[in-house]
DNA sequence: AAAATAGAGATTGTCGAGAAAATGAAATTT
DNA sequence: AAATTTCATTTTCTCGACAATCTCTATTTT
């Protein structure tokens, strides 16, 4: 692949922007990462598990630089926690900090919404469109099942969220809340594994949920929209034990 | 220092939980990437400008290893662009890009700031208060010199914006808006080495922006508050040739 | 002259080795 | 017995070396 370094930057500049991968064949570095951030964000590996460098090396078939540079990267993140001479470990899980994240998340998702809702032109409508289309679906087949979620379930649900805020005009914003979501990922799988699989939607009809929000992000109702998502996402949260004293709305 | 690894990890949660750095003695890692990030968002280091491991080897007398170790991790906030097979450089910047961010760090601002004002308790007030005080001496001398800002007034400033935050209860959303502020601050620096650095306040009276909002917070008027705010950062936005169109309120 | 090619030299990304520090178990002291 | 010390083992962090790849210049071709 000829191509010179200003063209280069051009592609990876712009696919950043985009949120696409351009990699034609990654680094041991990227995979090690790509790999031991699913691994934690799956629950494959423990809260407060220690990331030795001779285990991963093992594991994944990488060498220890690489394994170094992507366990950085994920403590920057707050993946991993670095200690001082004494290794990586999986970041520990507490509520406090659930709660904590539960709460950036929210708040940023909302001023994102808001800002979708009022930027958004038909392009954009019509991926919202498509997305409940495919989110009432997946969630018809889900409440049919009587089962847990699935992972075409799993990935409706992340587009139809996706969807609605993706017109904010800030690719900073989603950012920020793509991390966010991330760590809350984390909880959330941890404690599906604690306790038992099918009560992750407990009695709720998330369909309708979904709906109600979709509604309201049509109808441009920024105001519904917010609370509805807030709302949405809390129902989670203290099902999960986190403490929603803390999240909810300010001004009553 | 006799410590084992439970107490450790520990002290080190407590210590990030209050952004403080617990460090004895810092890797070399560390020191990399504290000395290229602070040369970077400085404008020591100009954006577009490639990073050699060489080169840095021979600057930072620091090996191979924790050099990439450091960039890695620079490249997961932003900082540094890794391109593939052709190692790293310093982020290039753009308008575009400036805009977005500060859709970003405003927005996350005022979330906090109400947040902030909603929560915050006596001891909150008291910080508020102290800031502001420092704020008006320094923006009194800055007034008086006519010359450019000092580091104390530049730390005045940041300490003041950080009072007004600080019990938005959310650690998450704290470190969201520093990790946007410094992408932004690199912008600042890099404008006013470009352009005449007296300029930097214009014909702005900065001390009564800052007042207006420490009254605004006091008082606990969270709309007002977040209005004074965000036309307090669009005004440095726009004197910096960034597009304030893409930033400012919605909801007319 | 502009474009394509070729090859020398520079640079990246990866690995294994080794010094320094942490760990854990056994021996010693209180 | 509990606490401290000792010391062998394990582990981290860093460095230099090396293969694979990119870059740049000089040469050839169109």
């Amino acid at each position: 692949m000829g191509m010179n370094l200003a063209a280069l930057v051009e592609v990876i500049v712009t696919a950043r922007a985009n949120n696409l991968n351009v990699s034609t064949h990654e680094s041991m570095a990227q995979r090690a990462y790509r790999l031991i951030r699913a691994d934690i964000i799956s629950g494959a590996r423990d809260p407060g598990e220690r990331l030795r460098i001779e285990m991963l090396k093992t594991v994944y078939d990488i060498g220890p630089t690489p394994l170094r540079e992507a366990l950085q990267k994920l403590s920057t993140e707050g993946l991993v926690l670095a200690l001082e001479k004494r290794g990586f470990m999986v970041s520990p899980l507490n509520l406090d900090e659930f709660s904590d994240l539960n709460i950036a998340r929210i708040e940023i998702e909302k001023v994102a919404l808001a800002r979708s809702l009022a930027l958004g032109d038909n392009q954009w409508e019509s991926r919202v469109v498509a997305a409940t289309y495919l989110m009432k679906k997946e969630d018809e087949a889900l409440l049919a099942s009587g089962a847990g979620v699935y992972d075409a379930w799993e990935s409706a649900n992340a587009e139809f969220h996706a969807a609605m805020i993706a017109a904010c005009g800030s690719k900073w914003l989603l950012q920020m809340r793509d991390q966010l979501q991330d760590m809350c990922e984390r909880y959330r799988r941890s404690s599906i594994s604690q306790s038992n699989k099918k009560t992750v939607n407990g009695n709720r009809d998330v369909g309708e949920e979904h709906a109600a929000i979709s509604d309201a992000v049509l109808s441009r109702n920024s105001e519904l929209a917010c609370q509805l998502t807030e709302s949405h996402y809390m129902k989670t949260l203290s099902r999960l034990g986190g403490n929603p004293n803390l999240v909810g709305d300010l001004q009553p």
